[in-house]
DNA sequence: GCACCCGGGAATACGC
DNA sequence: GGCGTATTCCCGGGTG
């Protein structure tokens, strides 16, 4: 990665740490992934250090939000001429970070079923739902037990009228069998993504093929991805628990 | 026959 | 208003 690159990501990352460190010292909210962005950090501390240029982070929302965080530092990352030093990559392929895919840069990237399906892949809570079958050919499962659970967390963070159900949610599936986003597989409860949509969900695509690896992920479940690894954990967590544990 | 899963058409909702 | 995407409803088929 070129130096500039590395001085924009690495002054990325300085602003993570400040918020870690108001995390840690109570100044600011702690989140429930908070060990996932410190286990991150650490492991890229190579692109740390040179503070000599300095990017802004974009202040649209406070800065305590992580995903503000990490997608401002890959908005830093991706501005310029970072393209240049990608690999041969087709142009509707490269990753758009959330915040360069805005009209005007306003508001968020709207979730999309598969982006919320490969985070709830890499989220441990979420294996009684959902598993992978061959990670490295972007298949996975769902489990029979609880896919229902899934689709409801899926329709509830949608904020759907209705309850969300497996039907619905395969329905949508189906629909990106056309795009060919996701293809269904010849077995039971059995999906695949496709190469395009396994790199951009990759963050080894932001980091030249560098992967890092969560404490709350286990090795052969494999990495997180850089945009949605920090995806709203809250949200999934807290629903989760609602619907694994009405009573509480 | 039944439950479960799959596939798709069509209408509708919603955000940009 | 058009478009892309997702949701919702519905029906029929395959399989164990």
């Amino acid at each position: 990665m070129p130096c500039a690159e590395q001085d924009k990501l690495g002054q990325a990352f300085e602003d993570a740490f400040e918020v870690l460190r108001q995390q840690s010292t109570g100044d600011l909210p702690c989140s429930p992934d908070y060990k996932n962005y410190l286990a991150f950090i650490n492991h890229c501390s190579h692109v740390r250090g040179n503070s000599n240029c300095y990017g802004v982070l974009p202040t649209e929302e406070p800065v305590y939000n992580w995903r503000t965080v990490i997608n401002s530092a890959a908005d830093l990352y991706f501005e310029g001429n970072t393209h240049q030093s990608l690999p041969n990559i087709p142009e509707n392929q490269l990753v758009q970070p959330a915040v360069l895919h805005q009209k005007g840069g306003k508001g968020r990237k709207k979730l999309r079923l598969f982006e919320y399906l490969h985070e709830s892949l890499c989220n441990p809570e979420m294996a009684s739902c959902i598993q992978w079958v061959d990670k490295t050919k972007g298949i996975f499962q769902f489990i029979s037990k609880n896919k229902e659970k899934l689709a409801q967390l899926w329709g509830k963070r949608k904020g759907n009228r209705k309850t969300m159900t497996y039907q619905k949610m395969a329905r949508a599936l189906r629909n990106y069998g056309r795009t060919g986003e996701i293809t269904k597989i010849r077995r039971k409860l059995t999906y695949q993504f496709s190469e395009a949509i396994l790199q951009r969900l990759s963050p080894s695509y932001f980091l030249e093929k560098e992967i890092f690896y969560s404490p709350y992920v286990q090795p052969e479940q494999g990495f997180l991805s850089f945009s949605n690894w920090n995806a709203n954990y809250n949200c999934t967590y807290a629903d989760y628990h609602e619907l694994s544990h009405p009573d509480c």
